[in-house]
RNA sequence: UGUCCGAUGGUGUAACUGGCAACACGUCUGAUUUUGGUUCAGAAGAGUCUAGGUUCGAGCCCUAGUCGGUCAACCA
């Protein structure tokens, strides 16, 4: 009962209709049915968290079917490799199935379809196939073997089956309409000759089926009720619908195929060839790579299955078109492992601090806490010495107004240890710095009560004791892409746009010694960096680590805008790119969001409408004229266009002078600013 | 020129039979904090692609457009 206040996605809208129509629950049944050509990414975890939730939030069971017709293409590594990323995802399938398990019934029907006369086997070239089959406007012409005896279509596809033919020599074909606006069910292909070894049957076939004909026969035979694939299959429907129509037990289930919108994630690609070609070109090291958007990409990154299912949860499915910002994912990450990952410390980019009023050869082992948000979780010993790795960017000689770290003069709290101070620095001839000489306040040892130690300082920073550290090898990553949809470019190809340093290795970090131990499959947080994870690349003497995620760092942010303000992106790039759209159309998008941007993002969105009313007339801008008052972006987009208008000399006339004057009045500053300018 | 699908804050999704446009991320404040993390409190940001129509009332229904995508593999 509590369902019906949930909110419902358009899938489980259909299958609460059926419901309520009569259909019965205990017949819901669904499934997953990969192709085994390749590994799964994180948009088939969309297909497998949707199937999958279905089958939990209806009691209902999930088969796991590999879509499995062509020979040519299929191996049994990607088979195992998807079996393994499902059941690490956490999900359980009902049934192991194959469409090859169905072969023999397929042919039975295709032989049965050829009795009826709805099949039939063709013998010309693809070329020729192709040219009758026509186009999306106009109708296709009739193969000239349309017309055989059910005796000699019976009697060659005998024969294909037998291996008489060569491959490419001979079809089966369904006989519908070579008029249909559906180019499916213009006689589309049911069966074609492949001479290859197949990783379930063998040499057995020298026949295999196509998609159409495999895949909805499949769900009937397996008696799946709702069939959910992505959108480029809704053409194909019309011809599940006939394959099934022909074959069909009215005394049992029929299957219904829906579907819904492929998920896309910025900053990368998500077909298979593509991610092959990756592969193949060696710009990553293979499809488990840690920068790929595949599963066991992600699973050796350090993602967990719960950040990928919160991930698919949260973005939901619908039909329209989508690129799901990569910082969605990185949020479901972080939350998690916030939960879960033990705190360690270690220094990626190490500069030497020597305590000089700490005793040389003494060593504290200190508590330090595993996780903050886990009162249960306990702590871990951290030798403490005179010399520390403290990180490089911690450290400035100067102070500034917003730097809280390590200064000479300034004071900040090693984590877990003690206050200490800046007091000078070591450099080399060539102003490198080598060490930074501080003092420690003994009094302030971290939970020690203390009043000294209640000391209020502006920043506590990690460290790592020098004698005490392991070196370990990093590994940072970014994104593969310098571009947020890499492959939606006609006129470019998606590999233009890798990024060439998507890869940081740092040879030698210092790491505190408890991560020694460290396991694999476990998350760590390097208090103040991020979440980590070791890689499978570690050796005994020799670990490494994959940075999965860093952590919210809204400090980088700040110096990262102050930094590089003129790299500033022009905001409305995307929209450009979008051919066809008139000028004025872009004018008003680019306005609309006008009202949402500041600084230098604000100013390049107008220089860009300056741009842009280089291509437009005044006659096509005055109709905006009459924009509603509170639509203020769209009001100021015309406002700055017409600017740039009469710039060029355009005369003004009684309404453009109306429009500034009505503008003048508005309430926003920046509309009264630019009305003024051009009053 | 056809066909089918789609269009809701920057992003991704909600909104039941037509009834106050909601949630999450992101952004920005402030508080807390031995992580510039977390947590907490708050804010900004959408006339729901456009123009008409029906209606007491339209994101939702109707008409016409605009824009985006699908469809012409012996792939799936």
């Amino acid at each position: 009962m509590k369902e019906s206040t949930e909110s419902l996605n358009f899938i489980e809208h259909i299958i609460e209709e059926d419901l309520t129509n009569g259909f019965p629950k205990e017949k819901l049944c669904f499934r997953f049915p990969p192709e085994p050509n390749g590994y799964l990414h994180i948009g088939h975890a969309a297909s497998i968290c949707l199937n999958f939730g279905l089958g939990e939030k209806y009691g209902a069971p999930v088969n796991l079917r590999f879509d499995d017709t062509n020979p040519a293409k299929e191996e049994q590594e990607y088979v195992d490799a998807i079996k393994r990323d499902i059941a690490w995802l956490g999900f359980h399938w009902a049934k192991e199935c194959y469409s090859s398990d169905y072969f023999q019934q397929l042919y039975d029907w295709a032989v049965q379809l050829i009795h009826q006369g709805k099949a039939y086997v063709d013998q010309q070239s693809s070329e020729q196939i192709a040219e009758q089959k026509g186009t999306p406007t106009s109708p296709g012409k009739s193969s000239p073997f349309r017309d055989r005896s059910v005796a000699e279509n019976l009697d060659l596809f005998e024969r294909m089956k037998n291996g008489e033919f060569e491959p490419g020599t001979y079809l089966l074909r369904a006989k519908i309409d070579m008029a249909s606006p559906n180019m499916h069910m213009r006689d589309p292909i049911l069966y074609r000759i492949i001479y290859e070894h197949h990783h379930r049957t063998g040499d057995t076939w020298k026949i295999y089926p196509m998609y159409d004909w495999a895949h909805g026969e499949s769900d009937y035979v397996e008696q799946v009720s709702h069939s959910i694939c992505t959108l480029e299959f809704k053409a194909h429907r019309e011809l599940y619908d006939w394959y099934l129509d022909q074959i069909i037990d009215p005394s049992l289930l029929r299957p219904k195929q829906r579907e819904f919108a492929r998920r896309n994630l910025s900053f990368t690609v998500m077909s298979k060839r593509k991610l092959l070609e990756l592969v193949q070109k060696n710009v990553v090291s293979g499809w488990d790579d840690p920068r790929m958007p595949t599963i066991s990409g992600l699973r050796r990154r350090g993602f967990t299955p719960g950040s990928i299912r919160k991930f698919s949860d949260v973005v939901g499915i619908s039909k329209r078109d989508n690129v799901t910002d990569v910082s969605l994912l990185e949020f479901c990450v972080r939350e998690e492992l916030n939960k879960s990952a033990t705190r360690v410390m270690a220094v990626l980019n190490p500069v030497k601090v020597i305590l000089l009023n700490y005793p040389e050869g003494r060593v504290e082992q200190l508590p330090f806490e595993n996780n903050p948000e886990d009162t249960q979780a306990g702590t871990h010993e951290v030798p403490f010495s005179r010399e520390l790795y403290l990180e490089r960017e911690d450290f400035r000689e100067e102070e500034g107004k917003n730097f809280f770290r390590l200064t000479i003069g300034q004071e900040v709290r090693l984590k877990s240890a003690y206050i200490i101070k800046g007091e000078a620095v070591v450099k080399d001839e060539q102003e490198n710095i080598l060490e930074i000489h501080c003092s420690y306040d003994p009094d302030s040892k971290s939970g020690s009560g203390s009043e000294a130690s209640k000391r209020k300082v502006k920043s506590t920073v990690h460290w790592v004791s020098v004698v005490h550290a392991i070196r370990a090898e990093i590994r940072e990553y970014d994104r593969l892409f310098l571009e947020e949809t890499p492959d939606a470019y006609e006129e470019k190809n998606f590999m233009e746009f890798i990024n060439p340093q998507s890869l940081t290795v740092i040879q030698e970090a210092y790491l505190e010694p408890f991560l020694a131990n460290a396991r694999m499959n476990q998350s760590y947080q390097f208090q103040r960096l991020g979440y980590f994870t070791l890689d499978s690349d570690s050796l005994q003497d020799h670990l490494v680590f994959n940075k999965t995620v860093g952590l919210k760092d809204t400090w980088a942010k700040k110096v990262d805008t102050s930094l590089s303000q003129a790299a500033a992106k022009p905001v409305n790039q995307a929209h450009v790119a979008q051919a066809g759209k008139s000028v004025l159309n872009e004018i008003q998008s680019t306005g609309k969001k006008l009202t949402n941007l500041s600084g230098d993002k604000l100013e390049a969105a107008l220089n860009a409408i300056r741009q842009q009313a280089e291509g437009i007339t005044y006659k096509e801008l005055e109709p905006l004229f009459g924009t509603a008052a509170k639509k203020v972006g769209t009001r100021l987009a015309v406002l700055v266009a017409l600017g740039a208008l009469l710039a060029k000399g355009l005369p003004k006339n009684s309404s453009i002078q109306a429009y500034i004057d009505s503008c003048q009045a508005e309430e926003s500053a920046l509309l009264q600013e630019e009305a003024r300018k051009l009053a």
